[in-house]
DNA sequence: TTAACATGGACAGGCAACTGACTATATTAG
DNA sequence: CTAATATAGTCAGTTGCCTGTCCATGTTAA
């Protein structure tokens, strides 16, 4: 027997396919017209309800700091996809409202995700896109019990 | 019946899964006393065999830009774990080898990446792991076949 | 042999994530 | 009520990836 053949590093598939969504999320919105949002972008729409939301929640729903989402969020506003105006419950906090040029992009954004996935299932197949899927939330439900992420480690950090 | 669940977006499960692939690499090495190698590093030493390798060989296995790849060289070899020497068959190259310090961390960085696999494997079963990769290897080709990637696209066109 | 093109590597600059530290406001405990 | 703590947001700095450009060397074709 040989030794066992130099199977792809789980890590890097996992990088690759993570890539290639981010590519494919990104020119399907260039593709409808919204070509000055850039990747880091599309973890925003998705969030955004009619009762604005705030930074730190947003970045909280995308796993992401709150700093690099509130970097998006200016960018964004600068593109006049959002806008913010202050929380009149908290005078902290500013809400993030979707302008109308923004609420054109919310539905496409969230049917691109499902395009693509329909997509990644037409070349593998929709049961092990489904599988896929399942098993990846799975996973890192058992992660995120029996441990620290990067991410929670730092929201625990914040949090303690 | 009701809308659809809000299914998280694939992109950010493959992310989140990514992230903690990393970070246990990462904790995996510093456990065995290579606290001083960072997620990027950890892309270097599968590929570097007894016969050196060139960084932009490198750079396409790990299937990063030959300019990140030389950064990550340029610091393993200030920590001493790999040194450059010119190619003897091609003036213009340089080939990457590992040194003493450098051959003790090969195998354990070869022996994490199927630990980690195998820690997975124990929270959401074996058999879903090896079907997770099975569909990954199986959507990463069928991708790469249609279509021009982040990655393949940048290869692509500095090889044309 | 020379001209054209390809490839290994380096330099410069940008972007998007990160950590850490800070201010201002809220909330909770004593 | 006051003190301690937590949270929303920002500023400053770092890292790791990217793109574009350039030079030196190799390779191929006229």
């Amino acid at each position: 027997m040989a030794d066992s053949p130099p199977r792809p590093l789980l890590g890097l598939l996992l990088r690759l396919a993570q890539q290639h969504w981010a590519q494919d999320i990104d020119a399907a919105l260039a593709e409808a017209g919204f070509g000055d949002i850039r990747p880091p972008h599309a973890n925003v729409f998705p969030f955004v309800g009619p009762d604005g939301i705030q930074v730190s929640e947003l970045a909280q729903r995308a796993r992401i700091r709150k700093q690099s989402m509130a970097e998006a969020v200016e960018q964004l506003e600068e593109l006049g996809y959002v806008e913010r105006r202050p929380d009149p419950h908290d005078r902290r906090a500013r809400l993030v409202f979707l302008t109308p040029r923004g609420e054109a992009v919310r539905p496409v954004s969230l049917a691109t995700g499902r395009r693509i996935e329909e997509q990644w299932g037409e070349l593998v197949g929709q049961e092990e896109i489904a599988t896929l899927r399942a098993t990846l939330e799975a996973l890192l439900a058992s992660l995120s019990e029996r441990g620290t992420t990067a991410q929670s480690a730092a929201s625990t950090a914040e949090r303690s």
